[in-house]
DNA sequence: CCGCAATCTAGGCATTGACAAGTTCAGCGA
DNA sequence: TCGCTGAACTTGTCAATGCCTAGATTGCGG
């Protein structure tokens, strides 16, 4: 915060993640440059390779960081339903996040890190299906669950749905059309 | 396909498309790389820029020609269900398009044809939406099935539906999905 | 047959990611 | 307190890339 100016930064790879996130949320991951964050953090431009190794171990550093993140967020919801408002709420909050994680050519798919924080994640997904004790076909009903929430989240961050949802809270208009998928007979098929 | 050399290619704008959707389907948007285009194609390296300007323009082409595609491939199917079947059907058919239609900071947002495209292909998803008159809330139930669409083509792209979908036809796994968010009753949700 | 515009080539510049070698510094043991 | 060691950071360099400009080639309409 100060600018008192020493060798060591003192936490340059917070700094570096903290811009990269920024560019991201911003303009993409593919506007992420190393020396750009460098010269943000007020490094010289081969200082965040000695945290990051290279640009695919930044994104990789950056994808595992958000499967905490969104373990951390679905563990504390209550049931199924509650937890895809979490995963909604997650996409939504961290976008940046969110972006890597989706696209897997940017990571490093055998990172140790990358592989246990991914594991966590998804064991918070499967534990949310079990709350569906009395369901025919859990396994189904957990990929429409997390189809659903993956599907609004991205369709959201890419503005595909700005007029549609406006100003509505978009955990409340999740959770409505959770509704329609677990609330028996809230729609009928016409011909059915 | 012969190894004639001439100093016009003929159809350098299709070739270049072409090689860019195979880099894309292999390596991710991220990975395209005009003057590697330009030698697939056998052409200078400054050669695909008069058909697309820049990268930019590359890849906003292949987004509207993924709309247009889209809008064709849903404009076939009868009602909403089959409209669902053939989102997925065109994401993994044509996942370098799929890729790069949902990454906004990719293309030019105000070109013409792009918006053009995206119109015919929302307007497509809208018209399924008719299909359902008898329900209550037709807007709910739209972004309902086109996030449950998405989403799921999205996760099947990103490889995270692997072993739960497995050697399944995915057109028929969405199906049940489906059948889920629209047979009456399908699932019942224990205390509700 | 002429000329013109579309198509493609050639060269150059600034920027980038990655690498190698050198510099600074903090902490730790004797 | 001293000196050593390794982590954190800097400086310099290279090949590759995107994009720009100027020039060469060619097909096509008049």
């Amino acid at each position: 915060m100060s600018s008192e100016r020493t060798y060591h930064h003192g936490d340059l790879r917070r700094a570096v993640l903290s811009a990269a996130l920024d560019v991201i949320r911003a303009e993409g991951p593919s506007a992420v440059r190393l020396r750009d964050l460098a010269r943000r953090a007020g490094v010289s431009h081969a200082a965040p390779a000695h945290h990051f190794k290279d640009r695919t171990g930044l994104l990789t550093a950056i994808a595992a960081e958000g499967y905490e993140l969104l373990a951390d967020a679905l563990s504390e919801a209550p049931d199924l339903r509650e937890r895809g408002v979490a995963y909604v709420r997650f996409a939504l909050g961290h976008p940046a996040h969110f972006q890597v994680m989706f696209q897997p050519e940017l990571h490093r798919r055998d990172d140790s890190g990358l592989l246990a924080a991914k594991e966590r994640a998804s064991a918070e997904l499967r534990a949310g299906i079990t709350t569906l004790d009395t369901v025919p076909e859990p396994r189904t009903a957990g990929i429409a669950a997390w189809s659903l929430a993956h599907g609004f989240a991205t369709l959201l961050l890419t503005h595909n749905l700005d007029e549609p949802v406006g100003d509505r809270d978009p955990a409340d208009a999740f959770r409505s059309l959770a509704d329609l998928l677990f609330a028996p007979g809230a729609v009928q098929v016409p011909g059915k």
